[in-house]
DNA sequence: AGCAAGATCGGT
DNA sequence: CCGATCTTGCTG
């Protein structure tokens, strides 16, 4: 089974489509030639301006505007100073939507994804379809069985939307 | 210009 | 449970 890079039209989808779907895709990244991939093992979904615990809740800013752009792209942010976060920007131009990597193989957290994918933010805005570094690719095009749970380190958001079953794990 | 909080983690 | 560490968005 040859490999094949996502496509647009696959990112275009819905941060809640497109986040149980990326479980089971191989995150591939080129360092100077020596290419490494890693499963996909756990992701989270965050669903534009209304999600208050989305940051395109702010709205349109400097930071957010990835989020705005066509899916495929990569979005990538500081947290607490230290930990990287990588995301997937999906979904229809001008509907701020992402997908939050939150594990890979053996690595669990998203501040350790970033890590030891050495996220930085020369990848904020990469897009996954056409470059040369880092893209998402898929063996076959099953969608392994997950579980849902609650969102992590989100409580400032609210009832409603803490309480969202949005976080997808093999 | 200053401030408070954050999609986390590792060490007490 | 607390500190790290710095960007961001909000206030004035």
């Amino acid at each position: 089974m040859t490999p094949i890079r996502l496509s647009k039209e696959f990112f275009k989808q819905n941060a809640l489509d497109l986040a149980p779907q990326l479980l089971g895709k191989y995150i591939v990244k080129n360092t100077d030639g020596k290419i490494e991939k890693f499963m996909i093992t756990e992701t989270e979904a965050y669903c534009g301006e209304e999600d208050l615990a989305c940051h395109a809740s702010k709205g349109r800013t400097k930071r957010t505007e990835v989020m705005y752009e066509e899916g495929g792209k990569v979005y990538t942010y500081i947290i607490y100073g230290i930990h990287w976060m990588l995301n997937v920007v999906c979904g229809a131009k001008n509907n701020p939507q992402a997908v939050l990597i939150r594990s890979i193989d053996e690595v669990n957290g998203p501040g350790r994804v970033g890590k030891r994918l050495n996220i930085d933010k020369s990848f904020y805005g990469t897009d996954l379809c056409s470059s040369k570094i880092i893209w998402i690719e898929e063996l076959d095009n099953q969608t392994p069985k997950c579980t849902y749970s609650k969102r992590i380190g989100i409580d400032y958001a609210g009832e409603i939307w803490k309480n969202k079953l949005w976080r997808f794990s093999l």
